[in-house]
DNA sequence: CGTCTATTTGAATGTACTCAAAAGCGGTGG
DNA sequence: CCACCGCTTTTGAGTACATTCAAATAGACG
């Protein structure tokens, strides 16, 4: 399967030789997952960390009254998964699951304590993805402290254009902390204006 | 100035020979800040990552009607700073200042560049921070999307018992994500029972 | 003390939720 | 190709959680 993008994240913040490029890509396990499958489910420990090559997945929380709550959608170019769970090897209160047909590269725990220790030099292109993905989630808790409803989903909209094409609107709503039903009504009275 | 503290930190993760801790500390700028002092003012660009010897402070935003929300408390042994700014040196959307009399260590960004050319194993140590701040972050947003006030008002003063002494209850409620005047309502409701 | 800020209280209001039901939409099988 | 089924989205009425505004009270600090 095609390691193309991943090697242009991991080339943006660090630099390669064939065999470093060798040995990392022999880590990842490509994997298909259909619309509907999951790739982790919540109680199970997360075995991978897991890196979107095509299609788009979603990570989210079930709370104790069945609600779903979306931490994270991954289209191209992200990467996904309970880095609580995957971290401290404890079950995780995560699930992910394809929103499209996707192709992933599934990076296990082990091999990744493996790469951190034979080849140091990951450690920077992880210190920065989670550096990055740091700033995004503060941004993301700013938004939802001080924006109302409206002004999320008008954000959400310019922010990740592209996720239109695969994300229901219940999960965006999800996503955005509110209910199905009073996205539709935010939308109803953008729409009357 | 005390370095016990982060040098402690920072051997939870990676070991340090004796030059490296003479050269990590060099480049740490040692600084008392009183009650209500800044550390960094918004709109201005970041100058320092920060990391709490002693003492307590808050990071925090400023949204458009002149409400502060919370972003971090940091107290002994943690790192805050506004690392949108520092990372990319654009103005701020943050400020940084003391809730009591403190004692911190002000790593410069250039400093931090250095650092972690001239001594790469520092990657590991802020991968580490990062990774476990970003789970952090995970956990909050999880909170603030599916929990009630009361809950989460419970479950801070839970996981962190040592801010109670430092910090106001209109800060705390900032933080939360709800109005002082709200939070001293759901506190009135829980003593009455 | 007196002043300034933090916290509490109460009434009116608003934003978002719940529940129930209808309408829309996509896929599947006859 | 159409009819049906299941799931998503919309609509509406009633409700709950949280806010706003105004004012009183309590605490902290010089």
């Amino acid at each position: 399967m095609n390691t193309e993008t991943i090697l242009a994240s991991v080339r943006r913040y660090i630099s390669l030789n064939d065999e470093e490029t060798e040995y990392f890509t022999s880590l990842l396990l490509p994997t298909r997952v259909r619309q509907h499958d999951f790739i982790e489910q919540n109680g199970e420990t997360t075995k991978y960390f897991i890196y979107v090559t095509s299609g788009c997945l979603m990570t989210y929380f079930t709370d104790k009254d069945a609600t779903d709550h979306v931490i994270q959608f991954a289209t191209t170019g992200w990467w996904t998964g309970d880095l609580a769970s995957f971290t401290r090897q404890q079950p995780s209160i995560y699930a992910t699951k394809a929103l499209a047909d996707s192709e992933v590269l599934l990076l296990p725990r082990k091999e990744m304590d493996n790469l951190l220790e034979k080849c140091p030099k990951f450690e920077k292109y992880f210190r920065t993805i989670f550096q990055n993905s740091l700033i995004t989630h503060q941004n993301r808790l700013i938004q939802t402290l001080s924006a109302t409803a409206e002004e999320r989903y008008t954000a959400f909209g310019q922010k990740y254009p592209s996720l239109e094409q695969f994300v229901p609107l219940k999960y965006i709503a999800s996503y955005l902390g509110i209910t199905p039903e009073f996205l539709s009504k935010v939308r109803r009275k953008m729409m009357d204006r």
